[in-house]
DNA sequence: ATCTTTGTTAACCATATGGTTAAACTATAT
DNA sequence: ATATAGTTTAACCATATGGTTAACAAAGAT
């Protein structure tokens, strides 16, 4: 019975615990919050889960897997560095656009727990940028790309494109302005942000 | 008697409660280990201030002040915006690396607690970017520098300043690289952000 | 029909936690 | 010396919290 019938109440408590872990984090969430958002009671919670570091944990992987594997096909297809730039920027804005929440918990998870990454990278999924960069190594030998590190590259297209999600809230104050032009202005990064890295790292005087 | 001598108690809880709260959240955070850390009873935390919340609110608006005028008094001096690039990149670089927690600590509770960010703008030294829309329209109506709104390459800015701090335990694991070598870039980015960015709002075609 | 396994509940438990209190201590002013 | 105001402590308190238990219900297997 255990197949896919009595898998509701199993999925109505992770669909709460991710409601509720992503908006608080594994601190300030509770378990009674959860338990009520389920609609279930408490000890269910841990007949399915047996604590809430295990619920915790079920949720955060969850997480990670939905944003990993995405990352990791765009960085290893065959198109050009150019072409996944433009693709990332694309497709991580548009996803995390209906998943806000997501960013942001799973760098605060790791923040709380560093040693918990080390455990992600053996995930099925877990984004390997060995392949990015040969290839921008290459490009760049052709001069078709400045000269800049694989590494650094990497970091720059992530925090350009997480980073308006994570300190939306600091940001909408600093150049104050409300949710709906916050909103217009992530819509415009989905080129826009392609647009600024590729031209930061195309060479002058290409003519 | 209350002058300077006996400050030493109310700096001690400040100072604990300063490495209990930015390491562990405002959630996460232990009266009792913020009593221990400062070597005094737990009663002393609330003698001095009355609540959890209260010497939060302490630690969270000392975080605050010692990145927001840093950042209000760069891009309000009169140097070219391609200086003032130079400057916060180097400056904010610089400095976080001395105060790593401060980064996540704000975001994360701006994010927790999203009203905050309001009661900040009334702040002295919160960041005021008229003067750099200003002058960024005016660089670009000159030509000197691509067309891009100055709230995107804002963001751009503070994302590649301030992301490879909050994202370290992701970053690291992702590119697969030691404290040692994550440290080394880090230390590269104080000149090489700065660079990356003003090439990308550089006109092509120069000479 | 009844035994057994699985699912669900209400009540309960031990402990952690933010906060309070009353008494003791310290030092200064008179 | 002693009254006074500020400082510090140990003990205490109410409540929140993660987790358990024992009894009960549902459903399949025999």
């Amino acid at each position: 019975m255990t197949d896919l019938k009595d898998k509701t109440t199993e999925n109505q408590i992770l669909d709460a615990a991710e409601a509720v872990f992503q908006s608080k984090g594994m601190d300030g969430a509770r378990m009674q919050e959860i338990a009520d958002k389920a609609g279930i009671n408490k000890a269910m919670l841990h007949y399915y889960y047996r604590s809430k570091q295990q619920l915790f944990e079920a949720v955060f992987k969850k997480a990670f897997s939905l944003l990993a594997p995405q990352l990791d096909r765009i960085i290893n297809d065959d198109s050009s560095i150019e072409e996944k730039i433009r693709n990332f920027t694309f497709n991580y804005i548009s996803f995390v656009s209906n998943h806000p929440y997501l960013p942001n918990f799973i760098i605060q998870e790791l923040n709380r727990n560093p040693g918990f990454a080390e455990r992600l990278r053996q995930t099925e999924g877990f984004p390997n940028i060995n392949k990015f960069k040969r290839q921008l190594n290459e490009e760049i030998e052709k001069g078709t790309i400045i000269s800049i590190k694989a590494e650094q590259l990497l970091i720059n297209i992530l925090a350009l494109n997480v980073f308006p999600f994570i300190a939306k809230p600091l940001l909408k104050t600093f150049i104050n302005i409300d949710d709906a032009f916050y909103k217009q202005l992530i819509e415009h990064r989905k080129t826009e942000v392609a647009e600024f890295i590729i031209n930061s790292i195309k060479p002058k005087n290409e003519n």
